[in-house]
DNA sequence: TTGACTGTCCTAGTGTCATAGGACACTTTT
DNA sequence: AAAAGTGTCCTATGACACTAGGACAGTCAA
């Protein structure tokens, strides 16, 4: 099983598909070449409609994380040199990373607290990785 | 100008006021006890309806960042201690920084280059805290 | 008290999200 | 060629989020 859905959580389930597409790709789970659930399949484990699944697979696709090809399904791209500069790239994630301080301030975990947690998260994502790695020999 | 709007961004407007009425806080350019803008001068500012910012302000006052005085005004809580455990405020946060590791894998961004990234935003934020201090001598 | 300010409630219009099902084009397997 | 699988497009519908304007309620100073 690729995804859970929280139906509480006030995110659009098509989202919440996409971005945990994301994470296993990040972590492993699945790999370029891979071929994700089919649009049918995967809607009937999570009980959701057909359409939903396919839009999420669509933005998927729009952000370049995987590639559909009619009548075969969809796989998962290689993370080939992405189209957008280095400067971009930095920008968005220094927008992600300074919500993320305001947020810490305000509940009230100061600086190094908030570096090191992310050396944490980090370690508990690479521990993942190696774990899906190890899975599959 | 506590805020700007972007109306192409797709987020919500009272969420962007949200945000930046926390931007706002956590860089000290308003303090506790100083009052926020009231409903209508903003949404005049922002030339918006007074019920968006209106909105966006209760949600501030339901996580305890602000306070409303019926006829009064709002102003800004002091940040007393949070009503919530730690473990629960590093849980939140770790969510958070979960997803800037997914974004970061798929933007192709080293986790040395994370690193160095928070590192260089957080000397940012310094700098705009002590920027806000010193116009205020 | 009066007037001007404050925040709040109520109702309505618009758009998005998700569901639902039918029809279509394409690919792969039989 | 036929069948079964794939993704895609279309329309309709219901629920909810967001925004908006009018009316209301509390506060404060002249």
């Amino acid at each position: 099983m690729i995804a859970r859905i929280d139906f509480q959580s006030g995110v659009p389930v098509y989202l919440q598909i996409v971005q945990q597409v994301k994470v296993a790709a990040a972590t492993g789970l699945i790999r370029p070449g891979d071929p994700l659930p089919s649009v049918r399949a995967l809607a009937e484990d999570l009980r959701i409609n057909r359409n939903t699944v396919a839009r999420a697979y669509a933005e998927l696709e729009s952000e370049s994380v995987i590639e559909t090809r009619q009548g075969s399904g969809c796989f998962l791209k290689d993370g080939g040199a992405s189209p957008l500069r280095k400067s971009v790239r930095s920008g968005r994630l220094a927008e992600a990373l300074d919500a993320v301080i305001v947020q810490a301030h305000h509940l009230q975990i100061s600086n190094t607290e908030l570096q090191s947690l992310l050396i944490e998260r980090l370690e508990a994502f690479h521990l993942r990785q190696k774990d899906h790695h190890a899975s599959r020999d």
